[in-house]
DNA sequence: TAAGCGTGGGC
DNA sequence: TGCCCAAGCTT
């Protein structure tokens, strides 16, 4: 099918389609905590911990989060400092802050309840067209389009649409797909059993036709082609970034963390410094003493080398290569904070929130002693 | 529009 | 090992 027309729906009848894939879903779908109930809080913290996270990571984490945070008026009231904690390991750190912020608007632009109208939900932080969905299908009934990944690949093929789904312009095809073919009786249940579908079964790859509900409403299947849709467009290598880290102790035992930048990479979490070497040669400790000094007036000596880690993130890579060492002088207060510098004991560490690359780096420490 | 933004699992 | 992926959003 064309990408700029809906011709294929017409070749499919929409009420037997929704009452095969929604009777499906009624019957097979996971035990997942987000499905306990409708609160549009929950139903929200789980959309958007699920962005490009899957199921069986998000399960421990979304629990954890409810127990700290029950309501959104709990989740408002936080520190900065524990809603990151919340989020440590999970990833796409700028997704909590937005959270928060958007939380925090909804208790004062809204009384505390989350908006029901596309329009006002969709001006939320971190909230876009599919979570806008989610939340407004999920929640409220509403039968507003979620279309995701599952959902492009899932109607690519009964549809066999063929629009390269990495691009951005080709969700309006598939939303309007949806807007045809959504059951207004239980929009909920259809947007889910979308999604629950091309995780259980029309899965990239090869996916399980055979055990298909809606296999006799597939164009995909019917011509064979189910295995050459969707059609996606696939990305660009990774940039390599040369990292020298180190865990620097004092006299007293205690560690000096950072806190990185509020904006970027890991925005706001903590780590032991370390600093970036773009060149190709493999940077030294020796670099790395140097630079510690030029900010801090301090010297600082690197003894064991702890390890090596290559980290990869979804566009770089980091190559750390991380060491111990002790620091004997002072380091003036103002050189601290101007330098987002910490010192703090081993208990109170385990306060902060550190990306898992630099977890690496500590558990090195731990075993080294 | 393309790039930036994490992590863990599958093959 | 190296790539692709998984319930996307922001700039």
């Amino acid at each position: 099918m064309k990408a700029d027309n809906l011709k294929a729906l017409e070749l499919i009848d929409a009420a037997t389609f929704q009452k095969d894939l929604i009777s499906w879903f009624e019957t097979e779908q996971r035990d997942l905590p987000w499905r306990k109930d409708q609160d549009p809080y929950k139903v929200w913290v789980s959309e958007i911990m699920l962005q490009q996270t899957r199921v069986e990571t998000v399960i421990p984490f979304f629990n954890r989060f409810i127990e700290w945070f029950p309501t959104l008026e709990d989740f408002a009231d936080a520190e900065e400092e524990r809603i990151l904690k919340a989020w440590e390991g999970l990833g796409y750190y700028s997704r909590v802050r937005n959270l928060h912020s958007a939380v925090q608007e909804v208790r004062s632009e809204y009384g505390g309840q989350v908006p029901d109208t596309p329009a006002e939900i969709s001006k939320l932080k971190g909230v876009g067209p599919y979570t806008a969905g989610a939340i407004l299908s999920i929640a409220y009934g509403k039968p507003e389009p979620a279309v995701d990944g599952n959902v492009m690949r899932v109607l690519s093929r009964i549809l066999t649409i063929d629009a390269d789904i990495a691009k951005p312009s080709s969700r309006k095809i598939f939303e309007a797909a949806v807007r045809e073919l959504i059951s207004h009786e239980n929009p909920s249940s259809f947007n889910q059993a979308l999604m629950e579908l091309g995780a259980l079964i029309c899965v990239p790859g090869k996916p399980a036709c055979l055990l298909c509900p809606v296999r006799r409403h597939c164009q995909a299947f019917e011509e064979g082609l189910q295995n050459e849709l969707p059609v996606k467009s696939s990305n660009k290598k990774m940039r390599n970034v040369q990292i020298v880290a180190a865990i620097l102790t004092d006299h007293s035992g205690r560690f000096l963390i950072r806190k990185r930048p509020n904006k970027g990479l890991l925005a706001n979490l903590w780590e032991f410094p370390n600093f970036e070497y773009n060149s190709q040669l493999a940077p030294k400790r020796e670099r790395f003493e140097h630079d510690f000094q030029e900010i801090t007036a301090v010297h600082c000596d690197l003894g064991i080398h702890l390890t090596k880690i290559d980290h990869v993130f979804s566009h770089l890579t980091w190559n750390v290569d991380a060491y111990a060492g002790l620091i004997q002088t002072d380091i003036e207060d103002e050189v601290l904070a101007s330098n987002r510098l910490k010192w703090v004991s081993a208990e109170e560490l385990s306060e902060y929130a550190f990306p898992v690359s630099h977890q690496k780096i500590w558990k090195a420490w731990t075993k080294q002693g």
